[in-house]
This record gives C-alpha cells, structure tokens and sequence, in this order.
DNA sequence: GGAATGATGTACT
DNA sequence: GTACATCATTCCG
C-alpha cells in the first residue's frame, strides 16, 4: 500500500510542549505526529484537526463541574492523556494542556494516517484510506488505544507525540466551533489544517 | 433509585 | 440525510 509520506523527521516532544494556553497548545499540535509503539510495531498519524477544551468556565469541558472519577487525568499535569469512553461504545484520546489541576485538554479529532496502515486496516475493518482516522473515536480505535492509557505519561511513553521538523503556519490553520457540543458553540476552539484532505469533516 | 445525556460511528434510505 | 446502537456518568428526587 502506497502513501505519502512526509520527509521530514519527526523528534520527540517534551513537557514543555504542553504548557501555556491550551488554545495555542492546541495549534501547535496540529502538523506533530502521534506516535504508538506496540510490539515492536510503529502506528503513526500526522495530526490535522484537534479541539481546546478549556477549564472550569468552559462549560464544554469534561472538567466544567469540577474533578471526578472520569475526568480525574485532566487534572493531571500537562502531557498526561486523558482516554474517556462517550456514548456507551466508542472512547476519545485528548492530551492534558495548560497547566498542572486547571484541567484543561486538546482533544485530538483526526489524523493523516502515515505507518502502520495494514494494523490499522485491521483493527478498523474498512480498506478505505479516508476512513481509518477521520473522527476521534476512529483514529482511537486504528491507533490501539483503549481505557489503559488513561492517565499515562505521553512524554517518553510508547504512546507519544513527536514534532514535525518544521510547525505549520498560522495562515494554514482554520478555526471554527467545536463539534458534537452543545454549549458555547459560540468559541472557536476547533482546529485544522485549512483544505486537509484527512479532516473529520471539512 | 431512576432518567437523561453525550467531545460518535455505522448502516441504511 | 436520518435512524440507531449502547452504557458510564451525572443529576435530580
């Protein structure tokens, strides 16, 4: 199977990536890779489209009633994940952003799928390319996330980011609202590379 | 204890 | 484009 593929080496991300304002971390997460090492295997996607999720006062966020059972890894410290399970049968991958117990995350929304296509063909069950990882709980599913990695570390972890070589430019990004809410449709907190062609939805 | 709801995906018309 | 699967968490009484 044939796909493009970026020649620029990726590089590990550290803490600091994560820190500071979510909506800007969120920006600058679009164009890194989210990497999985599981037996011996490397399943990658260029990330395309992800959402800010903002603190208490964001009444979107898992973390607007404060910490729970459910939402206790959003309170952790930044580059922590947080994995929750959403309508009874399909689980979410964000990334813990900010600062350590404000609980604030960018859910990650889509991916370019880039290495390890045949796992992911398998594990998704559809052949088609556009399908494996347009959609949060899709990318989820092709990447082998599950309920265990809620809580870990992403920096130095099987389960990682890396850094695209060189960031996108501001000019390629769109924002728009975010997707499948119902409150404060009202902020843009919705991400992507502007024309991409792997979005969840253009 | 009970009911409503959801950061979705798939199948079908 | 519309219907529906399916269940943990949350909120109300």
């Amino acid at each position: 199977m044939s796909v493009t593929r970026s020649s620029r080496t990726p590089g590990l991300a550290d803490r600091e990536l994560f820190r500071g304002s979510t909506p800007a971390v969120a920006r600058r997460l679009l164009g890194a890779w989210l990497v999985h090492d599981e037996a011996g295997e490397r399943i990658a996607g260029r990330i395309v489209e992800v959402e800010a999720y903002l603190s208490r006062a964001d009444p979107a966020s898992h973390s607007h009633g404060g910490p729970t059972a459910r939402n206790a890894s959003m309170f952790l410290a930044p580059g922590h994940a947080y994995v929750y399970r959403i309508y009874g049968m399909h689980h979410c991958f964000n990334v813990v952003t900010g600062r350590k117990g404000i609980g604030e995350a960018v859910l990650i929304r889509a991916l370019e799928p880039l290495e390890g296509l045949e796992t992911m063909v398998s594990r998704r069950g559809r052949a088609r390319a556009r399908e494996l990882c347009s959609g949060p709980a899709k990318l989820v599913q092709a990447l082998g996330i599950g309920p265990r990695h809620d809580g870990l570390d992403l920096v130095g972890g099987a389960l990682r980011i890396e850094l695209a070589a060189e960031p996108i430019g501001d000019v390629t990004i769109r924002a728009g609202p975010r997707v499948g809410i119902s409150k404060a449709v009202d902020l843009h907190l919705r991400f992507a590379i502007a024309g991409d062609p792997w979005l969840s939805r253009p």
